[in-house]
DNA sequence: GATGAATGAGCGTTCATTCAT
DNA sequence: AATGAATGAACGCTCATTCAT
């Protein structure tokens, strides 16, 4: 079975593996819930004990504070959308098909997956959407980098870069092309959402990922 | 003179002007610094008072959050770079030409604008880039997008997008394609700092703007 | 014109006499409208001060604290209630009637009296029921006592224990019996409206008043 | 032994039973001594805390407010008077002499009860006498109501009532009368104490007692 | 390993008040 | 006399965290 093989995580983003126990399933599936309900900022540990009826002390057995939570979220995230890649990209021999395939599931909107149980997928890109880019947009960006917390993020958009380059050797901006539409397509949603005038909404269509992919194409050419 | 002009800023940024009294625009002027320092997550106006010599119920006479603080720095920015947008693009014919200045407003990196003494654009510009995000990304962007928070932010963008109208008439999402770039740039910046495997780095050149240029410009065709 | 008599309050309550200035009667007009309205814990200068489109620094030209501006209410009241009992009294010569009209004037409840306009004496009444004991029940009574605060108070339960002692000089209690039943009105209306098991609601009846009637005049016999 | 059955007070005054820790119980012999040295007004979390060497959060985890800290020795002590009077009309025939009892047991100056050791019946007698009316003359009172904090109060006014019933089953106000005199008998002691000229101080009586109890039989014949 | 109890530190806020004009 | 600006001080509260069991 392939789901045997788990999404393994840095583990520098915990103290303890939430994977190895039933209260850890439950404080990373509750952490889910509520940040997605509340927002990261008022997101904390007590409310988190509270709602999956823990107490703080326990939370910090697992996780050494709410940004190295996200951060676990975070590497979560980008490791199975990894692991989704490489499913989608196997055996496809064309470039052009490969880059088109990664693009559909990075940028397609997350449907669940029942493959991870505890872990809401709906919910956890909703959260990447509103909350990731506060993961390395702090004063501790450095100091996290050289943990490896990005290694995965970076991994993916490596993949990505690679194909780019397989279509286009000369093209001289891949990963910058690949991260700024992974992050573009993220906020667009979120414009879409909640400031519409700052994108172009058209109805019945998933523009988002038609806007990426066409400008994609047209960069490398 | 131009610089009478001063720029205005939405009224409901601050409970008080800053701009009309001098421990206003010295709360201002400490705060860009010391967000600057030490970010916008353990920025208080605790710190702030105790930096300029000041009391926290002072600063509370200015403005009723951090929040709200951020916020007001946030359209002074927006509010100045189209103010220079327009000096830039004025009596400018061809609408290629005109797109091209508004990029280099945008994307090129801000030096001291004298004109504006208390402010400053090149600490400012490290904020926007750093913080400016978390002024829209949280649970209240619905809230303050009905006071007009984000009106300067969205004229920038509807200017630019009206240039690419003029050019591509039938070009399907000059809003997305302006705004994932303005973003995208401020983020390609700070990649190149701190994760520079996300993008890619050409010693001596200013390659954030020549990618977005020849994107944008390769995406409108 | 008996209103050219106007209400002479302790001149310690206030710093400047509220009466003498449109300002002034605006205060007091706008202070009882808010304790009423939110409470005296509640109230503060500053929210006075907006409330009457003035400033603190306004206020504080006519009370020193708000808890002087409440022993002015209370003040204002007590003197009030006094005039209104001298009027029902005078020329009447059974002491029990006059002991009867007395309890009428302190414990009925009260109706707007056109003779001083800017006071809402119904609202003044809530809020001597409400707040009055906050006057005395606190560590200032024995300086406040000296500053002649209660003199009114007291003046008017001198003028009730009077007539008892006419009525009966025998008794021993003239003085506790009047103020237990003039707090104990106002605690029992208080009770009948918030927490009615602690008193015996009668439909229809002023029942207050014919409770405190009934067990004073038993008392003397 | 008859102290093993404690005093259980109303469980939605406190967030965590005092009784249940020596901080807990520190906590309100502390607030006991403050209270009645500094007053309720000036009485804080922060001044409570450094007085018995602990901190506010610790405070916090017993008690959500001053105002519930309030409430719940309120609550102790009636449930106490409500104990004390139990035991003192057990096996008396005679509704007179209950009556006269229970007056007693509520009237007279309270001594200390050495079953509750950490608590000081003596000094929370004094801030029944200076505080409790604040318990419930606030904004607050319907909602407090709703949450039974005034359950313990009304049982010993219905107990006193009841008695006075089964003495004159036509008397109308039996617990208007009861709550006047209980109140009414704090205020005097008050009174006598600050404000004598609101009473009548006998030298050497227990006046106060004396004239409730009169006050109080006459009413009822 | 998990939890209940306790706490140090500091945040956001407001208050009452003063000063200068 | 009235007001706008400014501030010292403290409050209420919560957070992240540690310790002892």
């Amino acid at each position: 079975m392939i789901n045997t093989i788990g999404i393994l995580v840095n583990d520098r983003t915990y103290v303890k593996d939430p994977e190895t126990s039933e209260l850890g399933k439950s404080i990373v599936k509750g952490a889910i819930d509520l940040i997605d309900e509340i927002g990261f900022e008022a997101f904390t540990f007590r409310k988190l004990a509270h709602s999956i009826g823990s107490t703080e002390a326990s939370v910090y057995r697992y996780f050494e504070s709410k940004h190295r939570l996200l951060i676990y979220l975070s590497c979560w995230y980008w490791r199975w959308l990894d692991y989704r890649m490489i499913l989608a990209i196997t055996n496809v021999e064309s470039a052009e098909e490969r880059l088109n395939r990664t693009i559909n599931v990075i940028m397609k909107q997350v449907e669940q997956d029942s493959d991870f149980s505890h872990i809401d997928e709906v919910k956890l890109n909703r959260i990447i959407i509103n909350e990731s880019s506060k993961v390395y947009l702090n004063k501790h960006v450095d100091a996290e980098n050289e943990f490896g917390f990005f290694l995965d993020y970076k991994g993916l958009v490596a993949r990505m870069a690679d194909i780019i380059h397989e279509i286009n050797p000369d093209y001289k901006y891949p990963h910058m092309l690949v991260s700024t539409f992974i992050e573009g397509a993220h906020l667009q949603r979120f414009f879409s959402q909640h400031l519409p005038r700052l994108t172009n909404v058209i109805d019945g269509e998933d523009f988002v990922t038609d806007f990426c992919r066409e400008t994609i194409f047209k960069a490398i050419k």
